[in-house]
DNA sequence: GTTAATGCAAACGGTTTGCAGGGGT
DNA sequence: ACCCCTGCAAACCGTTTGCATTAAC
């Protein structure tokens, strides 16, 4: 069975997943893993529930919510709390870390698996058991520093 | 002037920063600030209004938030994002890093010089210019790594 | 057929805002 | 005296929950 836009290896992933975890792999699961896996602009949950209801026009906004909250915990997709305002969902589950422009709220995936490796400093150890590192890195995008040249003339 | 339990400088840092932005040191203002100051546990905006309203009866909570955001914008206090669920401010303005107990909640600053002053992943430059750095170190204290320990005798 | 998952709607909790009265400069 | 700031209350928005219906296994 070949799903559009989505490999067999990752209908594999969250199918074995499912099964792993004894939940059922329903149409809306399915549909909003596809949806995850092919954002990699970061979207908000809101903005997935509205592209997804394009094709789905009775998928509810909470289902968004509640399905994205179950697939954080069958670990295949990991939830992002850059804003304060609102989470983001993951589905790169490859080790990377995020650059938001403050300006106009951009969101990049950063790569820099010489930090990933690097030893942790030993003072750590005190203070507990690390599972996961994230980096956050702030500033402005190239795109809003050129604005920012041109507002100053 | 003595302000107990904030040390002249900071008093000074406050009302130099205040005064650069034209705006009022208030009672509202200090008190909130000196809240912060001797909040290392990371409270939310809830419990420091709790803790405040002791001292300061009709203080509302929303004054709190709007101080804590004034503050903000000031640079004398610095906003997190790390639960999604709310926001925690931060008066400590040392280059640091937090620590995430995922069982309990637990906030731990996390200070590594070495990794501040090192160089960023050249593919930044393409991306934009980074302003800060903030490292997000989720796992268990040590005391969840005992407990966890106790349930599974 | 059984049980879990979804859609709907209403509640929820943290945060923000409009406004009028009060306090600081 | 002026105007900004605060307290009050209501709105706001992202998210969660209770319940009856629907669909997966």
């Amino acid at each position: 069975m070949a799903v559009s836009q989505l490999s067999q290896q990752q209908y594999d992933f969250l199918k074995e997943a499912c099964e792993k975890a004894g939940i059922k792999l329903t149409h809306q699961r399915l549909e909003i893993f596809r949806e995850a896996v092919n954002s990699p602009d970061h979207p908000s949950v809101e903005t997935m529930h509205k592209r997804l209801k394009e094709r789905m026009p009775t998928l509810a906004l909470d289902t968004v919510y509640r399905t994205l909250a179950t697939l954080a915990e069958l670990g295949v997709v990991r939830k992002l709390n850059l804003t304060g305002r609102q989470s983001f969902f993951d589905a790169n589950l490859k080790a990377h870390h995020h650059f938001i422009c403050e300006r106009c709220g951009l969101i990049e995936d950063i790569y820099w698996p010489e930090f990933d490796n690097s030893a942790l400093p030993g003072e750590l150890e005190k203070v507990g058991r690390v599972q996961a590192r994230h980096l956050e890195l702030h500033g402005t995008c190239r795109k809003c520093l050129g604005e920012a040249k041109e507002e100053r003339k």
